[in-house]
DNA sequence: GCCGGTCGATTGACTGGTCAATCAGCCAGT
DNA sequence: ACTGGCTGATTGACCAGTCAATCGACCGGC
């Protein structure tokens, strides 16, 4: 047998950055914090990463990808556009609900943070808005959706709502639970697809 | 002639303030920097204001209270909810059309940033999410939105629709011309309001 | 009208503390 | 005894905040 490290000590210092960070966010967190949480050396941390930075990179690009993946996959179905939004929604929802932590860094410190940090991933953060403006831009040409609104704006607000529930929930100015995080799901949807005037 | 100040420092300080928190970001900027921006020796910023996160504080304090008053004084008309609403997208989306910087630094720095520095400012933020479920609120009573639908919940999908629409201009992941902005106003309105769904 | 004094505004060199990143070596497993 | 994962003390840069000194507007006494 070659390789058979005991513990994945890379593995460890990634889950560890996930809880300092949520904890004390980016800044404020020194990377002695991340060596310690994880039970680790603190050089160690730069035997697996260039930089600080690029831990809180790499925690991005892997959760990224997967909602990438998420939405690219439900794009490709032959479900109504609308239920194609549910996917997202709930893909984004039980995202949080799965791992809060992690999703809280993303949020926080990358998606919300383009001016410093996530200036660097503005593109991937674009894809993602692109490929929800193509769901509402087919939906538009079925007629599922009205087309006089510009798909890459419905596409901005939609997400735009979804993140805001998840800083609400973050920070505590909304209630969750698991019944919250469900209805949350339902409800993005129906206002954004329905919206708040009755029919 | 008792007093005639040739300029006032202090403004002058905030204003370059502006100007170097959008360009650089909080983090990024050294107090030398909006000394330097603003003319002015690097002990003054020291003098009229106890610390750099006092100037950003400053900063968001005088704005935020300018739309908390908005949106109270909205509700206090006698328009119908909808156009409530159409009032208080419309002054935010002129906020940042009059003042790009100050909004990009208010949203990124603060409003986004509720880990770090923003967490000081939840109370007053939280404040415009309960002031916007309160019109929503007004109007599910009235019989103008529907009433499946928890205010609170209702508000913070609408303003995160809307802040990340500046998002979108503050990135440029989205086009800015005076009628995006002027679209931007009413679509937000027509999207929450009236749904993505034809009627 | 002149002088000395007071006080707030203004200046910028300096200090103390913080941390990211480095590196010289240790030691467990083979 | 060699290799490479692993260690943690050290270093060097950076910067917020301090402070002692200067400036200049105004005032009151003579």
């Amino acid at each position: 047998m070659a390789k058979a490290p005991p513990v994945d000590k890379r593995r460890q210092i990634l889950d560890a950055a996930i809880r300092v960070f949520a904890r004390q966010g980016f800044h404020a967190t020194r990377v002695s914090d991340i060596a310690d949480e994880a039970g680790v050396a603190y050089g160690l941390v730069y035997h697996y990463f260039r930089s600080k930075e690029e831990v809180l990179n790499e925690l991005f690009v892997e959760r990224w990808s997967l909602l990438l993946s998420a939405i690219e996959e439900t794009d490709r179905t032959e479900e109504t556009p609308r239920e194609k939004l549910a996917a997202v929604a709930g893909f984004i929802v039980d995202s949080y609900r799965h791992d809060p932590e992690l999703m809280k860094v993303i949020i926080v410190e990358v998606t919300r943070a383009a001016n410093s940090f996530g200036r660097t991933h503005l593109p991937e953060i674009r894809r993602a808005y692109q490929s929800i403006a193509k769901i509402v831009e087919d939906g538009q040409k079925v007629g599922a959706f009205r087309d006089d609104v510009a798909p890459l704006f419905a596409s901005m607000s939609f997400y735009g709502a979804i993140e805001q529930l998840l800083s609400g929930w973050i920070f505590d100015v909304i209630p969750a639970s698991d019944t919250d995080f469900d209805q949350a799901k339902e409800l993005v949807v129906m206002t954004i697809c329905d919206g708040l005037e009755p029919r």
